[in-house]
DNA sequence: CATCTAAATGCAACAAAGTTGCAATTACAA
DNA sequence: TTGTAATTGCAACTTTGTTGCATTTAGATG
């Protein structure tokens, strides 16, 4: 099930016995950017309308359940809704600068992750593909 | 340069002016091992040899000079020695039941880093492939 | 091999991130 | 409208990571 709106989280919510409340309505809120964001910012975003362990407590859930994602980028985790809600892409990350290019060869990766996940008969809900290194610009002017 | 013993490490070290101490063999120590391991294990291992933060720095350090990886098996992350030292490997992470499969396939993948960094001009020095979901077992009991 | 010094360490104190127990509140089924 | 299990916010706590500084040490130099 899709979660696109307020309506299909409730869905997906009370489908399991959960309650759609007003904490996770903002919750769901703070989630809603083009890009992933921390836990800081999804706390700072939502303060007054959501307690700190509360926002921790339901992203434990909306994980749970499959509706957000955590990546890695560079050292730490972000969290973004899932794959069924917002595009996921992958990254070359410059250690040396930080400019993150994506990645579009998602046809290229989904062909490997079932061609690998069916040997195993594993069913997939998420990947993360990340490559860290250098730019071309930093590469030349690398100092080693 | 291969990071394989003592000497080695000392090599990359003086390379760039660092210096070979007690604590930097012993961290070295700690982090052989056939698994990525956490933070928190490399502490103790280590106790009473390295000081919590010493670790902390030297970790750091040995990351920038690429003898060690950190990657992300489930929710947190680990620490490896870099490719050059030890083989990296891919998983399928099942988020029921916590089994973690090895993905085999290591030249499909590197092949494919090959094209897209290519076509960027990039640099890989590491990079990640991690797949959650639902191993065989877990996948047909699952209740949904 | 003795000396010198920048680099590295350990300690204490702190900051940030995440967790737990519990009493008060709320969604929602009947 | 009411009853109740689920959820929340709060306070207190643990774990993880960081900073400043006085002491120690690796290793270059004579």
């Amino acid at each position: 099930m899709k979660v696109t709106n307020i309506q299909s989280l409730k869905n997906i919510l009370s489908d399991k016995g959960y309650k759609l409340t007003k904490a996770r309505e903002n919750t769901f809120s703070a989630l809603l950017s083009p890009e992933p964001q921390s836990m800081a910012t999804l706390i700072a975003k939502s303060q007054d309308k959501v307690d700190r362990v509360t926002m921790y407590r339901n992203i434990d859930l909306f994980e749970k359940l499959g509706i957000v994602n955590r990546i890695y980028v560079g050292w730490k985790y972000k969290l973004e809704l899932s794959d069924n809600f917002m595009d996921h892409h992958h990254h070359l990350s410059c250690l040396s600068c930080g400019k993150v290019i994506d990645i579009e060869d998602e046809q290229h990766i989904n062909e490997f992750i079932k061609s690998v996940t069916d040997k195993f008969s594993f069913t997939p809900r998420h990947h993360q593909f990340e490559i860290d290194g250098f730019c071309n610009v930093c590469s030349k002017s690398k100092k080693s």
